[in-house]
DNA sequence: TTAAACTTTCAATAACTATTGAAAGTTTAG
DNA sequence: CTAAACTTTCAATAGTTATTGAAAGTTTAA
């Protein structure tokens, strides 16, 4: 296989992982070609690699310094901004898990604490959801907590830790 | 809080989580709406609950049912078809873990490990393209074993061992 | 059989999300 | 200053996905 088909084929892919990760499809196809450049990008280079207008290229840029997964960089002398990614996967996987435990477990949990305070009348529906709501909350908490500590963790612990753990 | 509003809060609340978790919006609160129903439900009865057309309680049904995250249950002596959910969360955790690692993870393993093959001439791109591609492909392989051991790990298990883990 | 009870399909369309590109805004060098 | 270099915004629109509801299909009881 040829570079230039390899490359397209990995920015595709990583387009379509980033989408059911919560990025759209130009967000992660940015960050792909970031991820896979061997110097910094400006907006027009990127504009022009992956074929797209500047007010695109710039939306999905921003969206992507906000989720810190890559990183604005001055060339001194230079006018223009230029890009990079954060090129380390450990890193790379703590950020996302990070901005998805904010952006999505945080919500559910808040909703799921607050709707435990439901009165119980002492029928079976309010039972039901009371335990349901509870085992929810239970799971939930459970998993922000490993997220937590997931996000701290350093790499070489943590997976020899998981190895040992799942021997 | 009543239960009416409570209801209506995680429903919606478990349609934004589902959404972010690769179901759409209609099927996460199916799924809200099934796991505290103390009965299964038929479809006429989804239908009025969540003021929904017949197809669309139909298409996102079955879409349910092909997570197998919901099953079909007949009463005897009746033509309907009711519907119930998987109640217990851990047994959802894991099979929602199983589908996402075959839906998600598996085709990007798959283009990782193709375009490892690219021909190397050298060049600083091919270089850095060949890195990036090894170290994704290293984590994600990483990432696949463990959530096969957690697809088939026991709850309680699960959560000393990873306690442990984090202590 | 047949007709009632139920499920599935699908073309039309509504609703939502992404993208464009020109115009407005901002920064900096001279 | 001010003009050039660059970034951001946003209204228009293209593109995608979800939803409807009527029609077609299927199953079963009698």
């Amino acid at each position: 296989m040829k570079y230039k088909e390899a490359k397209e084929e990995l920015i595709q892919a990583w387009g379509n992982l980033g989408y059911s990760w919560g990025l759209n499809k130009t967000m992660a196809q940015i960050h792909a070609l970031l991820m896979i450049s061997t110097k910094p990008l400006s907006t027009e280079d990127i504009m022009e690699d992956l074929n797209i207008s500047r007010g695109n290229a710039n939306m999905n840029i921003r969206a992507l310094l906000d989720w810190h997964i890559i990183y604005r960089i001055s060339v001194p002398g230079e006018r223009k901004e230029y890009f990079k990614s954060e090129k380390d996967t450990w890193t790379l996987a703590r950020q996302v898990a990070k901005e998805r435990r904010k952006r999505e477990l945080e919500p559910i949990l808040k909703v799921l604490r607050s709707v435990n305070e439901v009165q119980t009348d002492g029928s079976e529906e309010t039972k039901e959801f009371k335990k349901v709501v509870r085992d929810l909350k239970n799971f939930a908490e459970k998993s922000d907590n490993l997220l937590e500590a997931f996000e701290k963790s350093e790499e070489n612990w943590f997976w020899n830790t998981v190895l040992k753990m799942f021997k």
